[in-house]
DNA sequence: TATTGTTATACTCTATAACTATA
DNA sequence: TATAGTTATAGAGTATAACAATA
């Protein structure tokens, strides 16, 4: 038995990952919302940015990268789209494909995102010991990974 | 500027930790289907537990330290009550009051999800070193404190 | 009149299923 | 016949609003 057994619910880093990680991305969410994006707008973004870098992708490799069904990846780039964030064409190779691919607005969005984002990480973890800080974010960096974040 | 600034979006904390969460969150659920209880259900027991330590608490109580509404206390507790979890009982002084309470059964069940919830702790951090896993759950308690968490 | 709990209703998020077009 | 995308529908989860009982 590595870790001791007897802990209270509360007090597990299951129960605990799962309340922070709530309120955590509810404040991201919050700050997303003055730009017209939820959470798995932004993800989208981000899977584009990782995926193809500068290329394109199509919207069912995007959901099966992003976990998520592919009618939800249609009105993700709907909403995208109309933001002028990511541009839609046709795979002339295959016409049942439409291809995704960042706009620069649509890279500059997700810069601004990725500002925000920071902006949560400052006030959740500037006041830490650096130390504690460092190894906070690497254990979380391979955590992520594991679950099949992009580095 | 204690933080990078200029971090891609899903190599932030926020990021990490809002899907982190939901995942490892997920894999909780899971295990707690097959008692027929939903994450919240297991959250209000632990609540009951650190608000009472034995003796009850009002509904409206538990909803502000959950953070949901009292109509959900009203369902979370209707399914305890069947499962025989809790008791429900109007407090004498106030018989506008639904006095919640955690019954030998509903002691046993919170106890048989906080062994669930260790199962995944095991399965996410047994395979890290020690002191990165030490560190991790010590800021992750803090972070959880911070959110208004029970400890 | 204010408060506790309850019920009724509505909203958000997302998946599943049915459909269209291309292959 | 199979696949990519789209649209229509349904379900889970939760909040808000209306209501009843008690204060």
């Amino acid at each position: 038995m590595l870790l001791v057994n007897d802990v209270k619910l509360t007090a597990t880093a299951a129960f605990r990952l799962g309340v922070v990680g709530s309120r955590v991305a509810g404040r991201f969410a919050d700050l997303l919302a003055e730009r017209d994006l939820k959470t798995k707008h932004a993800g989208l973004l981000a899977v584009l940015d990782s995926m193809t870098a500068g290329g394109a992708a199509s919207q069912l490799d995007v959901a099966k990268l992003m976990g998520v069904a592919p009618s939800l990846v249609v009105a993700l780039a709907d909403h995208l789209e109309s933001l002028g964030a990511v541009s839609r064409e046709r795979d002339p190779a295959d016409r049942r494909r439409q291809l995704l691919a960042l706009t620069p607005a649509g890279r500059a969005l997700l810069e601004e995102c990725a500002a925000l984002a920071n902006g949560v990480d400052e006030d959740l973890l500037a006041h830490l010991p650096r130390k504690d800080r460092d190894t906070f974010l690497r254990v979380l960096a391979r955590l992520a990974a594991a679950e099949g974040l992009p580095a």
